[in-house]
DNA sequence: GCCATATTGAACACATCGGTTAATCAGCGA
DNA sequence: TCGCTGATTAACCGATGTGTTCAATATGGC
């Protein structure tokens, strides 16, 4: 993926552990690609890639200080794919979630007899 | 990964925009394979691989009906993707740069979240 | 200029992803 | 039973992801 569209870069960039450590590290503030890379039983040269996963999904902007590269959170990319989630957040608020309804196995969930549910 | 974290297993799935336009087909209603093919120009077993990407992360269920397998939404895993990002709201609410007084109420994140991030 | 530290790049290995086509399984109906 | 339709599996391919090690680059201090 060249350049794929964001939304799939953000999401691939969070579908690993380590770099969501890496986010939630950087919650508290700036850190160095060295002090990233401390908690993690991996080379300095693996967090650096992660790092640029980051970078390139925008959650992520280095300064340089000396030979450090502070590393700072961007959070704006997450507004966007928490938007995309709250699409269905109807889903999982109204209940269809599988919780005990085998019984409702042809009920079409759109059928919307007398309920309305197009107004999101 | 044979079977990695939840999260990071829903995120995967997430990352991809057929996978993506299948879950909001399905957010209108049940489909069977055929149905959820129909848009995109890729052959049948591609969108049944993707369809078994989202079974396993758990957004999706399917029955069995003749010889046709519907598929379903399920919109539960969104809910804790969500809720991993919902804890880097204040960050792009806010838009600020250094991080003082939010950090004791961010601090509880590494606490909550412990247990799936990091490890390995 | 030279050295130390911090970080990145290059080359490599290996697994997974995302697509294809062809073959196969599963269920319905004549 | 046979044949049709819906869907999955198998085998294969090229591209990408994630880790390694070793080398190169960048910056500051002597």
């Amino acid at each position: 993926m060249a350049e794929a569209d964001r939304l799939s870069t953000v999401f691939a960039a969070l579908a690993d552990p380590t770099r969501r450590a890496i986010l939630a590290r950087l919650a508290e503030g700036e850190a160095t690609v060295t002090e990233l890379a401390e908690p993690f039983s991996m080379s300095l040269p693996a967090v650096s890639r992660h790092l640029k996963v980051l970078e390139r999904a925008r959650l992520l902007t280095r300064g340089r200080s000396a030979q450090w590269r502070p590393c700072r959170l961007e959070a704006a990319p997450l507004a966007d794919a928490t938007e995309w989630l709250d699409h269905y957040r109807a889903f999982w608020e109204r209940g269809f979630d599988r919780l005990g309804e085998h019984l409702t196995q042809l009920q079409k969930i759109r059928n919307d007899s007398g309920k309305d549910t197009d107004h999101d």
